[in-house]
DNA sequence: ATCATTTTTGTACAGGCAGTATAATGAATC
DNA sequence: GATTCATTATACTGCCTGTACAAAAATGAT
C-alpha cells in the first residue's frame, strides 16, 4: 500500500471518528486528503471499499499487539487474557471502532456484509481459542457457546457503562468482572451439559481458503516477530533474522513456497540456544509443518 | 394517526424488511404506497421520523402482547417470562426488527439516536423489572448487570444461532439455554457481592417526564385490560367497563384530571368481588395513588 | 346543494452526492 | 528526449432530498 493510499485511509479514519461514516461524503474525504477525484477512484472503488480498508489497518495493528502481550507468556494465565482485552477494548475506544462498527454493521452491500461478518467472526474465534488455552480442552464443546457469550456480555455491559459514565469510568474493572462471570458461568454449563454450537461450526463459517491463509500469516507473523526479539545485535545472530523474513515471505507469497529450503531455514534456526527462542520455534514448527500437511492433502 | 398515515407507515415497513432502510428513498416509498410527495412531507418530515413512527407502532404492537401474557398471571412464574421473550423474539424475525434495529443503530441524526437509545433502555429496563418478579427484591441491586448481560447474551446467541441454522432452528431452545445461564448467574453475583449499576440509574436514563408518563400509560392499559378480561357480559358489570374506561381516558388525557372523580370511581369498582379483578384492582389503585403523590409532589 | 376549508396531487426546481469520462499536467524511467 | 504512468481539473449524467405552489379533490358545515 502506497504512502499516499494509506494517509487517505488514515484522513477518512480520521473523519469517519468525527463526523461519522454516513455523514462524512467521498467529497469531504477528497477535500480533506488534498487528493483528486481521479486518485480517490483510483485507488477505492467505492467508499465501502476504503472502509474495509480500514478495518483491515486497524484489525492487524490490533492483532500485533494482542501477540505481542502474547509473546513468550503463558497462554492459560487469565491475567494475561485481561490485559489482551483491556488493550483492545482501549484501542476500540480511542480509535471509535464500537461506533464506526455498529453504523455499518448492517449493510446494503454484500461485500462489506461479509466482509464485517468474517472480522465478527474471527473475533469469536479468538475468544474461542483463548478460552480453550485458559479453561482446557475438557471443556472445549461448551467454549464457543461461551465465547459467544462472552462477546455479549461484555460489548453490552461497556456500552451501558460508558451511557452512565461518560468515558470518565475506567474500562478494566467492567473487563474484570465481565471476565468473572464467564469463569464461574463455564464451570455451571460443564455441570449442566447443555450445548448450543459445536465449535466445529467455526470451521464451516471460515472457510479453509480464508482461515488458514490469513490465520496462518498472522500467526506467522506474530511468532516471527517474538523470535525477532529474541536476537540481540550480535553479527552471529543476524543470519538468523535474514532466514526468518527469508521463511515469513516464502510462506507469505503466492506462488508455491520451496519446501525442503523452508525446512532447511528451520533447523538451522534451531542452531540459536536461547530459552526464549527454542519454545517459540517450536510454535513456528509446528504451524509450518501444518502448513504443508494440509497444502499436501489440498492437492491430492 | 390516519389510515392513510398508517398505511404508508406499513407500506414502507415492508419496502424496508424487503431492500433495508438505506437502500429504500423515499421516493420508492411514495410509489409503493401511492401516494405524493407533497403527502408524504405533509405526514413525516424525513425518512428518520417515518421510520420512529414505525418503530413506536410495533413496540406499542409488543407490549401489548407481552402483557396481554402477564395478565392473570404470576409475574414470578420463570415460564411466563420465556413464553413472554419467545413472543417478542418470534415477532421481531417476523418484522425483520432485529436488522432494522441494527441497520439505523447508530445515526447521525440525534433525534433518531436517542429515540432508539431510549427503546433499548425501555427494553433493559423491562427486563430488569421482570427479573426483579422473578427473582425477588432481595437480588435487587444485581439485577440491572444481569439484565443487561442477559439481552446481550441472548442477542449474540439469537445471532449466532441464525448464522448456523439459516432460520429454521428454533429460538425457542437458544431462549432457555439463556435463561438458565442468567439464572445461574444471579445467584453467583449475589454471593460475590459485584456490582457495575446501580438500578438507580434507569431514572436517570429515562426522564420523569417520559417514564413516570409512558410507563404509566402502559401499566394502565395493561391493568385495565387485565380488568375488562375478568367482566362477563352482564348487565350489571357494563357499568364497571365504563367506570374503566373512564379512568383510563381522564389519566392519559393531557388535561389536568379530576382527582376526586377517579377516585370515587376506583372506590366503585371496589363492589366487584370477583377473585382476579381485587388483585389487579389493588395494582390499579396503587399506581394510580402513585401517580398523583407524584404529580402533587411536582407541582409544590 | 353550496360554499369554505383542508388535504392531496402534479410538477417544477434547487442543491448535493456518487461515479464516469477525458484532456491536460507532472514526474520518473529508460 | 521520449515514453509511461499517476495525478489533476473539470465537466457531465443520473439519482436523491426537500421545498414551493397552483390546481384538483375531498370534507364538512350551513
Amino acid at each position: 500500500m502506497t504512502d499516499r493510499k494509506q494517509l487517505v485511509v488514515n484522513k477518512a479514519h480520521q473523519l469517519f471518528m468525527e463526523k461519522g461514516f454516513q455523514a462524512t461524503s467521498i467529497q469531504d474525504i477528497i477535500d480533506f486528503s488534498g487528493i483528486s477525484k481521479g486518485t480517490f477512484y483510483n485507488y477505492f472503488s467505492s467508499k465501502n471499499e476504503l472502509l474495509m480498508a480500514i478495518f483491515t489497518s486497524l484489525h492487524q495493528r490490533i492483532d500485533e499487539e494482542r501477540n505481542r502481550l502474547l509473546v513468550g507468556q503463558d497462554p492459560s494465565d487469565l491475567e494475561i487474557f485481561i490485559k489482551q482485552l483491556e488493550m483492545h477494548m482501549e484501542f476500540n475506544r480511542r480509535n471509535k471502532l464500537f461506533t464506526l462498527f455498529e453504523e455499518v454493521f448492517i449493510s446494503n452491500d454484500p461485500a462489506l456484509k461479509q466482509f464485517l461478518e468474517r472480522i465478527q467472526i474471527l473475533y469469536i474465534r479468538w475468544i474461542y481459542n483463548r478460552f480453550v488455552d485458559i479453561f482446557g480442552k475438557i471443556k472445549q464443546p461448551f467454549l464457543l457457546d461461551c465465547a459467544i457469550m462472552f462477546t455479549g456480555m461484555l460489548h453490552h455491559n461497556i456500552h451501558f457503562h460508558f451511557l452512565a459514565n461518560q468515558m470518565d469510568g475506567n474500562i478494566k474493572k467492567v473487563i474484570r468482572y465481565t471476565v468473572h462471570r464467564i469463569e464461574k458461568m463455564v464451570d455451571e454449563i460443564e455441570i449442566s451439559g447443555d450445548q448450543l454450537l459445536k465449535p466445529s461450526i467455526l470451521e464451516k463459517w471460515l472457510p479453509d481458503c480464508y482461515t488458514s491463509r490469513e490465520a496462518l500469516e498472522k500467526k506467522l507473523s506474530g511468532i516471527v516477530l517474538a523470535l525477532k526479539k529474541c536476537l540481540t545485535d550480535n553479527k552471529e545472530q543476524l543470519k538468523y533474522l535474514e532466514l526468518l523474513d527469508f521463511i515469513q515471505d516464502e510462506i507469505i507469497q503466492a506462488k508455491p513456497p520451496r519446501k525442503y529450503l523452508v525446512q532447511s531455514a528451520l533447523f538451522t534456526l534451531g542452531n540459536n540456544q536461547e530459552e526464549n527462542w527454542k519454545v517459540e520455534l517450536r510454535k513456528l514448527e509446528e504451524i509450518i509443518g501444518e502448513f504443508f500437511s494440509k497444502k499436501e492433502n489440498d492437492e491430492s
